[in-house]
DNA sequence: CGCCGAGTTGAACTGAATCAAGAAACGTGG
DNA sequence: CCACGTTTCTTGATTCAGTTCAACTCGGCG
């Protein structure tokens, strides 16, 4: 995925917009619509939810991975997602509507978007098949191959909703290693 | 999503073969690569894998809704699944190859060739959040909800490994409605 | 010092899995 | 059309991973 992610960097360049942003800004705040794509150059993003009144953690987004409010994009509708930062980070901000024009100017690089889309689409497969198959412990294990480093962070509290368990659980489960 | 579909019939119409299979029939068979994309017009199609021993059904397909082996067109890899049919169907086959093919001479179509990987996407995150804060007997009622017919079609085992049950928990749901 | 958010620990509870039998339904050949 | 075997579904008893609820610890920080 990093391959391809600075690709996109590379051929979308001119309508990329670079931001930093802080520890704990919120850079898009649910209820509204947000078109926009979000590339993450260094720290670490997420996106969250309310759901019966606890924060979900939807996504996390470090080193070269996207995120964005993927209902607002795909619906056009507002988003139940915020993003925000959980440490400084640079990122790189991608307006949807200017895609689809320079797309339009660039019909070759449909297939590069394409592509992004089909990864996160194996992504969620991905996870799909984690939640329905793999134990918690399975899964933890699993998300600390991916991001070695996020316990130092991302609090437990965000990794466990991430995972789809509690607290307490993710707790015993670091206990146990 | 059967709007849209119909919809991808017209556009596509010259690119598409249509067939149709018999109850048990096996479009595709696992460790094989499968550039197709089917539409179902009428019958039930599912693919499934197995995984630890067990048949496990990925993805439920009838009136107007679109399957195939996602990993084999995305990966361009054998595939894990195999798809069949579970009742005498009638289905549309495209090529991947050919509707790529098409999209270059057509680049207006790109745009609903979008529209669906994005409408699979979104699908795919309802059955993750499904699987993540749903119980056994509302992922149940959810998917009656959606194909109100299916317990006609399809059997037990079948749909107790879609919503990732054990055919046991889902013969308690059912008696117990 | 005392408060606050983050993490930990314990005990009781529960939804669903597992294992093990049976019952029903299904279809195939005599 | 019935008999038999196979597949599908049901039922019961037991176990277990993970939740819930409640209390407690720890490390900052005003």
């Amino acid at each position: 995925m990093e391959a391809s992610v600075k690709q996109i960097i590379k051929a979308f360049g001119e309508i990329l917009t670079s931001v930093t942003c802080n520890r704990g800004e919120v850079i898009h705040q649910s209820n509204a619509r947000c078109n926009k794509i979000f590339i993450v150059q260094s720290g670490v993003l997420r996106s969250y939810y309310f759901r019966e009144g606890k924060d979900i953690t939807a996504h996390f987004a470090m080193d070269y991975s996207i995120i964005g409010a993927v209902d607002s994009l795909l619906r056009q509708t507002t988003s139940i997602y915020s993003i925000e930062a959980l440490e400084k980070s640079k990122i790189l901000v991608m307006e949807y509507s200017e895609m689809e024009l320079f797309l339009d100017k660039n019909p070759r690089l449909e297939r590069l978007a394409r592509q992004v889309s089909q990864w996160l689409y194996l992504d969620l497969v991905e996870r799909l098949e984690g939640m329905m198959f793999l134990s918690a412990e399975e899964r933890y294990s699993h998300l600390l191959n991916r991001y070695p480093n996020i316990t130092q962070k991302v609090n437990l509290g965000y990794i466990a909703s991430y995972l789809g368990i509690t607290q307490e659980t993710l707790s015993r489960i670091r206990k146990s290693r």
